[in-house]
DNA sequence: ATTAAACTGAACCATATGGTTCAGTATTAC
DNA sequence: GTAATACTGAACCATATGGTTCAGTTTAAT
């Protein structure tokens, strides 16, 4: 179960902060794969990228479905809208934050050049 | 030093993976802070504090200078452009894999109509 | 000159992470 | 029926993470 709280962000920001996961979504993006061929990719054992896929499926990132031996992953639902979203608000808040220095050192400015003028 | 190699977003990623930190990011939006106040804010000990915005450090998203006995934390110059980056190639990616699979299903359809009609 | 404030570093702790090996189970191929 | 394939789970390991306490150091206030 995927889940939509706060710890949401937790979750789906770790599971990009690895290179081998980041590079597992990209490799589905093209093609589903087994966690088999994903393992051939990322030169590491079976078990090992089964892990890498459970932190990526508890994301929402990635769904899997085993049918006969072969369990096939591909992208999940998730489009990290609310990551990205999360990201947008925090570059706004960062631009409002600097615009607002911008006013103190046009205001700096202005006071500066009315000085330098022979009262 | 902020690194900007693969492992940048590796960094980047785990300091967004943790709620204290983020909420930190939040705070100093609104306005600077010292140690102590991030640390009166999350209920938290100095250290532990110190270790947060260390690792804010270590990806950008944060600076801090040491006047007299007190750290002055602010917003880093890092942006998050390359993350919201990622994240939108990421989208991107995700889009087409599933217009094609409209695509198959079109086709499907369109296949099952025609085959509906009396040849 | 003392004392208090603000930070810092080392040491410690519990838990998580990223990997492995080894020993299964279930499917498929021969 | 036997063997190979594909995965799974348990156990283990080293290191990282998120927190603490304790013992400093430096700076500011009295």
């Amino acid at each position: 179960m995927v889940q939509f709280n706060a710890q949401h962000f937790d979750t789906s920001f770790a599971a990009l902060s690895d290179a081998t996961r980041r590079g597992v979504l990209e490799q589905l993006a093209r093609q589903d794969a087994s966690i088999s061929e994903l393992a051939e990719t990322f030169e590491m054992t079976l078990t090992g990228m089964k892990k890498h896929v459970s932190v990526l499926e508890q994301a929402g990132l990635v769904v899997t479905e085993k049918v006969g031996r072969v369990r096939t992953c591909r992208l999940g639902v998730s489009r990290l809208e609310q990551e990205a979203a999360w990201i947008e608000r925090y570059r706004q808040m960062w631009a409002a934050r600097f615009n607002e220095l911008d006013k103190v050192v046009e205001e700096l400015k202005r006071r500066e050049k009315a000085n330098g003028r022979p009262s």
